[in-house]
DNA sequence: AATGAATGAGTGTTCATTCAT
DNA sequence: GATGAATGAACACTCATTCAT
């Protein structure tokens, strides 16, 4: 059932933001579930399979901040939003992020969206570095929920003088 | 002796760049070394020191560029050199940051550290909040060790003008 | 399955027989079951649980010679006759006075039963005194199983004296 | 030196009757006196060594109470006094007695013991078997010190009868 | 869809012992 | 007599995965 699923990746989802990726286990997830860590299984064949379901929910919510037809005002503030309604989206991200440097399936999913990310980015700044720029400043401010949207806010000013 | 001690910190730190802190094994570490893994905690008692003495190893590397007496310019020189000759530095720090959040001994290592680093850029800068676009930058930055002194660079000319 | 469950119970008795608590290997445990070692830890999560499960099983086969309603006579002969038929339970019982020093669990199983045995016992003597005295000689007696039937008996003389 | 080897005697003697001989570390041993533990090899070649060395110093302070020239009344309160002033040494007794099942240098020394002290009782005692009954009363009374001089008084008084 | 028993490779850690200095 | 570095066998315990039911 895809109800199942949903649950299942939510409560990884939950358990990745509170242990890390590698702190993850099956076992904490079925039970988050209440079914048994065998039937898990059932749903995602391997434990990669369930984080990759997990990176593309969360990827997947981050999308209407990034489409293309934006102005850059509305893109951070977006994102400062986000930053203070769903810090655990953020801090999937570096997970992820970090994750993606040694594992390829991961790497196939974060890349593209870095890609498209960059591109909406380029289109709305003068110089392309200020999209590399900005993209660097959200990954980073995502390590201080707290002066996040602040942070966001001080980088839109400089980039509008 | 110590320079068994130093040839372990050297190898731990290569092997959580490569493979992160989670992927990191004693057995790895003292193979590395050529010693058996026993005797590992001839040296270190427990993994987390020798860890925490990796960290404190590649903290120290930083210090230099955090100094207090230096301009803006400067630091963020340093830094960009530092990306484009220790990229490995910069995977640590992305480690031990994400590390921190869980583990208190690392936590009590890099909390510090950050705090002083603000310090040093509040005094450089005019507004405070952007000691915290600087340091959330310079974080988010390595991730992509290619486009980071670019990317540092033109956060500087933002700040400058 | 309860049966799996009996049959470590009883593998890991025969071996704290034989090579004592501090003896007790779970590798062999699994091994005399025909299991995997890990597969032990799927029944009785620690090695601990599985020692309290033993102790558990054989204070329970002391229990009937324990009861309060019989004689001493019967008390005493119901122990002369449980040496000779059962001489590992009362090596496991030493095992197990001498493991309460140190640990708590096993601590918490084997005061309320000798408590049980006192009271017990002072129902059917005159002086309290001689329950300590009954409660010594059994276990000092286990040491030795080839008198120990004969000492119960001359206990058991004087006592009714 | 023989002052050094008294005092890892003394130490092992301590940490046994505090932690068991299963418990005894080497390391502990030499830690309580002031020196590393590979010298403690210098003065016991191997860690069964320095138990025998605590047994055989143990067994000597037992020596005076079981000379064949007493009383059985001088004897067992001699005992009695031992257990008040010297738990520990009991501790200790019940631990070699175990030991001796698996241990046959160990063995060795106790078991001589054992026939030594049961000639000295059998010459003060009408019936041989009243010999092991005070052996059995003697060595279970270990259990509880608090008891144990009531116990063997009460023992002595059946047996005057 | 779900379970429980089982697996096996691995994980950090312990510890008595050895040996060169 | 003493040390520190090193060893290697052992240890309890973990965990994703498989499979029969």
């Amino acid at each position: 059932m895809t109800a199942r699923r949903a649950q299942l990746i939510e409560a990884a989802h939950d358990l990745i933001v509170a242990h890390g990726i590698a702190g993850l286990r099956t076992r904490a997830v079925a039970a988050a579930v209440g079914i048994d860590h065998s039937t898990l299984h059932h749903h995602f064949p391997t434990k990669a399979d369930l984080i990759e379901a997990v990176a593309d929910r969360a990827l997947a919510a981050f999308r209407p901040a990034e489409g293309p037809t934006q102005t850059l005002t509305e893109h951070l503030r977006h994102l400062a939003a986000l930053m203070t309604t769903r810090p655990d989206l953020f801090t999937l991200m570096r997970e992820l992020d970090l994750h993606a440097t040694r594992d390829t399936a991961i790497a196939a999913l974060m890349g593209p969206r870095d890609d498209r990310w960059r591109a909406s980015l380029t289109a709305l700044l003068p110089h392309p570095v200020h999209a590399d720029l900005v993209i660097a400043t959200v990954k980073g401010a995502g390590n201080h929920p707290a002066t996040a949207p602040a942070v966001l806010k001080a980088l839109l000013d400089l980039l509008r003088k």
